[in-house]
DNA sequence: ATCCAAAGACAACTCCAGTTGCGTTAATTT
DNA sequence: AAATTAACGCAACTGGAGTTGTCTTTGGAT
């Protein structure tokens, strides 16, 4: 989806217009009310225009997953393993409760399950997540809180993992207390050397 | 969804006929290419009929889904915890793999995220297989395998999240040594004591 | 055996997502 | 600053998903 021909001007301001119509829609109606003509008036740009560009609304969701994926996240820094994977994990959780957030990055996984595209723009943010999140477990290796041989990527997977599995396989409810004992049981897994 | 007026005859015989003409189309073309037409004409069912008993795509998966949660399935027992975990585990990994199952799965998971009424079937679905799957948990702690204090659901969560994870959320490829890395990391934080 | 009501079949219709052809605008080139 | 052309806007069209009204069939009750 990078634009090569003509970068500047118009083009870069119909693009701006539709990404920033597509998270709005998108956090008002979901990934199920999400239609291209909808984007279409909102942004103030015609639909063939967003037809002929995005191809569908599975287009959209993947050049708005890519503008998501270069905003950088708060990795916390709570001076301990545990401390930092728990923040991880929590702030994963709460953000799927947030009433603007939530919907946003559920239409992200919901897209991702049905095209290709978005599948693999959903794929790319993960690898940016895990890298910036595997950091406190590299730093936690460092202060010798975990053994040297941790796979610091698989420790932030499954960290993570339950919170989105109950999320959106088991649709189940998922409390603070869910998360904290997901990080928790990675860490333990961490120390035992298993991951 | 049950059928309290007419239940056996006709009723029953559309109903049965509708069910494995989705499950068929659903294992073809998947979630995306299933619609209420295809359906009804595979069933050798009128659409009105079906659009009036099933409303739409989702009422039908959430119905096949129903069908599927009753079956039974082959909890392993290999006589040690982590040899039945992993075997759970990887039975869920090699069921995606299944070029006739993983279509039908993938559409119960993509559906759910998008209708209410599949996500209960889906929920409903999973909280049977949680208790299925749970039993190789007590089993091992009657051997004395792990402390008597384990949530056996919960380390079956633990356990299958990161396969679920991968597939669903961050599209990565899924191996059979993840599958049991992912089992053994559950059996690590259980035998620690954190589920 | 007859009757009744629930469920299904059928055809015609509506509506809207997505397409197409063409004219217009504006960004880039020379 | 004139020319070029990619990108956008516009209106009309298409197709198929989903709806509606009505008639027919059939399962079950009397």
């Amino acid at each position: 989806m990078d634009v090569t021909k003509r970068p500047g001007g118009r083009s870069a301001r119909v693009r701006d217009a539709v990404r920033q119509a597509t998270l709005a829609e998108l956090a008002e109606h979901g990934f199920r009310g999400l239609t291209v003509e909808n984007v279409a008036e909102r942004s103030g740009v015609h639909k063939t225009t967003v037809y002929r560009r995005w191809g569908n609304v599975e287009g959209l969701i993947a050049d708005a997953l890519e503008l998501a994926a270069h905003e950088p996240w708060p990795v916390p820094d709570t001076g301990t393993v545990e401390g930092d994977l728990r923040g991880v994990v929590e702030l994963v959780r709460s953000g799927f409760e947030d009433p603007e957030l939530g919907p946003v990055s559920s239409a992200f996984v919901a897209a991702a399950m049905q095209s290709p595209e978005a599948a693999r723009a959903l794929h790319a943010f993960f690898e940016a997540r895990h890298d910036q999140s595997a950091q406190v477990v590299r730093r936690g290796v460092e202060r010798g809180e975990l053994p040297v041989t941790v796979d610091a990527r698989e420790v932030v997977r499954v960290a993570v993992a339950p919170v989105y599995y109950r999320l959106f396989v088991a649709h189940e409810p998922v409390s603070r207390e869910d998360a904290g004992r997901a990080a928790d049981a990675a860490l333990a897994a961490a120390r035992a050397g298993v991951l």
